[in-house]
DNA sequence: ACTAGACTTTGGAGCGCTTCAACGCGCGTC
DNA sequence: GACGCGCGTTGAAGCGCTCCAAAGTCTAGT
């Protein structure tokens, strides 16, 4: 920057104030400033910008699985949100892996970040509690916080397992069978207490299996997906859930490309979470519709607010509504 | 640090050591340290570090799409590879957004970061020089950089194109069809090209047609899948490679769930990334395989080789061989 | 008892920037 | 001609850390 100023023939602070503050710096002066940084190539250093700021303008974004297109939709709504207020997004996958995510939490920490985004797929109030005690702000996205921890953006989850129940009711099934796995995770719960109210509410005529999975991924559903077919026809469920779309299109292809178990004839299928793959399955899948996008914005709009209001910010709790979309493999 | 210093009755350089040379502090020092630090919830100031080293030790990556699976897997690898060294490895998505990917790289640029991963989708030299200028390094993924400027990872994509297109031949295809789009990307031209060697190496009795999509996404398959669908029976290819698994996917989709025109009987499709949803669609697809994962890792070394050997680094080219993945949609 | 040498610890310089009080400088006013 | 005012500009303080020369402490050998 010294460079700069003695090329341009003037002080570090002009240069500064060229970059930060042109209002302040007669054109000329601007000008001449401007030329000797593309001429020198100047760069001007980001590190030591935040140190005397004590901030910068990034946001940090932690994902647990940037495999799940609900996850890359929270990244895309987020990104547009957060460059319409000048900030930029940057995003880290955890892959699942505890110990990556509290990594990336302290190096978002360490680095200062306006605040940070965090889409976990496990309970995560250690990591939150402790970035939050050093005054970073940070934002939950589609996993309640222990209350009063922290904003938090959320899908009305077991609305989703209501909506994909009811549907199934709706369209004349009576022996429905939901597909779960880990049901610790927080989101997993919620859809089964919708799935168990809208049976409940459907009175005697309806009932309902539950099938454990080992796991939430498509080769865990070709499992369950044998496992059905190898069933006697009448003990086959007529109304199948599944806790997530992979689930459900893994036990769709068993059952209806391998074992000739007609979906939805025999047997309707329901995802819960409308991922970028439902729609071009064997049989396209309907599914209860997570809005990403509109997530990720509303999670940065929180950040930002709590960031601005400082001290007197009270946290908030955004629930969107989950929609149904229909498709093939449970029709209307 | 001052208050961490005389909270244990310790010189601030006394601290630093702790947290950066635990080798030079005597055990106890150490400890009454570390206890201050976490009782006082101390968290280092990274701009405060990186002003001082001129470094960091987090890796920017650059994705032009992280919809797309070979994007995520090359974000996989790079990941993996790069905790490896001790390096994080931030991410950031320009959705196709040239605008946003020059944003990204200054952003990154001015972070100081170790270096620079970059996947675009379109030429980058501009963005590439200025960063280079800076003495930032940079290794371009899945794009040819122009000679001598950058390290890169290319994947064989001529090689690519003849794998498809010669599996349609060597299973007795005879009136194959090329769709593309977008021919203005480096590795679609490399495509083609391979698709066209295989085909002329066929001889006379193989024709190839291609066929212009507007372009590459599911969409525009759909189109292409219904203008294909309306032809006369004997107009119509029976070989088809689509140069994305996007495009296949939709077309096979058209033809033969929507029109009835059998896939592969009638019409073998062969797709060219092997993205995730390759083996979950309606007719699982034959696909060539990227190795996304290994461009990752890759890419990482060679950046790491770069950054280690300072000025008498020669940039490398490495050119991962790609792999023909039979499926149901053009088999063996 | 004295000292060389090894091990610890200290304190300050300096990383590159922003900010702000202070300082010109020209101009209109009294 | 002295004064006040606003605009541009300056220069130095200080952000929080790392690094390093120097000082301090301890042990063992003479």
């Amino acid at each position: 920057m010294q460079d700069v100023a003695d090329a341009a023939g003037v002080s570090v602070g002009t240069v500064s104030n060229v970059l930060n503050h042109p209002a302040k710096v007669s054109p000329a002066t601007a000008e001449r400033v401007r030329e000797a940084i593309s001429r020198l190539g100047f760069v001007r250093n980001d590190a030591a910008r935040s140190l005397v700021s004590g901030s910068t303008n990034s946001v940090g974004m932690v994902l647990a699985d940037i495999e799940n297109s609900l996850f890359i939709d929270m990244a895309h709504g987020a990104q547009d949100a957060a460059r319409a207020v000048g900030q930029n997004l940057l995003l880290a996958n955890t892959a699942c892996d505890m110990t990556l995510q509290d990594d990336y939490l302290d190096l978002f920490d360490e680095s200062r970040v306006t605040g940070v985004l965090l889409a976990p797929m496990e309970d995560s109030s250690a990591g939150i509690a402790r970035i939050r005690s050093h005054g970073r702000q940070v934002v939950l996205l589609n996993y309640a916080p222990r209350p009063g921890t922290c904003c938090s953006v959320l899908v009305n989850n077991e609305h989703v397992g209501y909506l994909a129940a009811r549907h199934l009711i709706d369209t004349g099934r009576t022996r429905l069978a939901y597909v779960v796995a880990h049901d610790d995770y927080q989101p997993v719960r919620d859809r089964r207490r919708g799935v168990r109210a809208a049976v409940e509410e459907a009175g005697p005529g309806v009932t309902l299996e539950e099938i454990d999975s080992v796991g939430l991924t498509s080769s865990h559903g070709h499992v369950v997906g044998q496992d059905l077919a190898r069933r006697a026809p009448d003990d086959l469920p007529d109304g199948l859930i599944a806790v997530t779309d992979e689930l459900a299109n893994a036990i769709i292809h068993q059952l209806h490309a391998v074992a000739g178990i007609r979906v939805p004839d025999r047997v309707a299928v329901v995802g819960c979470e409308n991922n970028r793959a439902a729609g071009a399955s064997v049989v396209p899948l309907t599914a209860v519709d997570m809005p990403g996008r509109t997530m990720g914005q509303e999670a940065i709009r929180l950040l930002m607010d709590e960031v601005a209001s400082g001290a007197q910010h009270r946290h908030a709790t955004v629930v969107l509504e989950p929609e149904l979309i229909v498709r093939a493999s449970a029709p209307r």
